[in-house]
DNA sequence: AAGCATATGTTGACGCTGTCAAGATAACAA
DNA sequence: TTGTTATCTTGACAGCGTCAACATATGCTT
């Protein structure tokens, strides 16, 4: 943006340029999902919203399809954060930091149930429409899980006989479940939230000798 | 079905009416699910298909959404028959049929990956958009699990310290999140599909002494 | 057998959607 | 200053779900 659109933003003098149209589609996009879901997050609501025309969006998305990767890949990283968070606690056993990232997980997906829904969804992930940045920002998420697992196993918080990849995809997989499950609530519901995860953490953790970290 | 109408259809003489529009359309609606997924599945496609016009299919289903429903609550029966036959056998243990109902039901879903997302997918289940028949087929099959739970605790395959109502909805949203995860591709795919099983089976189930069901 | 209600089919129309093409305007680089 | 590029505009198109109005076949009542 050069000076004088930045002036112009400045002083809210209208001009035929928006100046910073991307990350202002990006926030209303978000405010759209979150009010009226998936389904009711169109590209021309949301340019009228924004008070552009109906194509302007697409000099900053090739297609919707981007758009939404480029929500979801916010997402991704607004949880791999949350997940730090977590992790870098100190003072916390193993089990205990495991079972916060649980409830975390759940939490996040049940808080921001329509972005969640995105991010994981068919609509994104069906035959190779992700963008690759999508794709950057999702991955390094298991990646990160599948290194705690290896180092939960070590530990002896998680059962060392299993493999890592397998015991990472199955632990992620139960929590993509619940999430799923409270979301559409089809056999869950929120108030069964903390019971339901440390279900889960008991059946995967063994007892062992509290250290920290 | 009038006798009249059902000759007609024998002798293969057009009609006015169709006379078995209802079932015709589901047919067609899961081929058409099947080669192009629900994104693809359109009302004006799927009346093209059977060859009546647009409007047709609305005076036997009050909306897209009712037919989709209808489509899932097939899906659901199936399956329930599907998990019937395996826990009809006879001669395995506790601990191989639960496998084997572990392994079927991701197997299902690998195997009708359009169907399942249907069957558990946000556009039918979101806010109450599910027709009661869907309701009426979808939760016996999780009930018939909860019961199931139950007696593999009681055998001692489960752990019974947990409340049977929260392990199932563990076990199951393990089973579901593994299929998603397989059908959207996201961090898994085909060629896991045992070994991730037997991981989440070993993890469920412990050591107890092998008996016929 | 006649007539009428009902079920089932049709075409026309509406507003919504994503997206392309062509033109207008602003920003920037030479 | 001039020309290139980025950005935004209107116009247009096909596809979608769905409603209204009308047509025809079926089946029940008399």
């Amino acid at each position: 943006m050069s000076q004088q659109t930045a002036l112009k933003q400045k002083q809210n003098k209208p001009s035929y340029h928006h100046g910073d149209l991307r990350i202002t589609l990006l926030n209303a996009a978000n405010v759209l999902l979150k009010e009226t879901g998936i389904e009711g997050l169109s590209l021309r609501k949301l340019a009228d919203k924004v008070g552009v025309s109906r194509t302007a969006p697409y000099h900053h998305f090739k297609d919707k399809n981007q758009l939404l990767c480029a929500i979801a890949e916010k997402g991704f990283v607004q949880w791999q954060q949350d997940a730090a968070n977590i992790f870098n606690q100190t003072g916390l056993s193993p089990k205990e930091k495991y079972r916060q990232f649980f409830h975390g997980y759940i939490s996040y997906a049940a808080d921001n149930p329509e972005l969640y829904d995105l991010m994981f969804g068919r609509t994104i992930w069906k035959q190779n429409s992700a963008t690759s940045e999508l794709r950057n920002a999702a991955y390094p998420s298991f990646h990160h899980q599948v290194k705690m697992t290896k180092k939960w196993q070590e530990q002896g918080l998680m059962p060392s006989g299993e493999d890592t990849l397998r015991l990472s995809q199955v632990t992620w997989g139960t929590m993509h479940g619940i999430a799923r499950l409270l979301i559409d609530g089809i056999y869950a519901d929120r108030s069964h939230i903390d019971e339901m995860c440390d279900c889960a953490v008991n059946l995967f953790t063994q007892q062992i000798t509290q250290s920290e970290d």
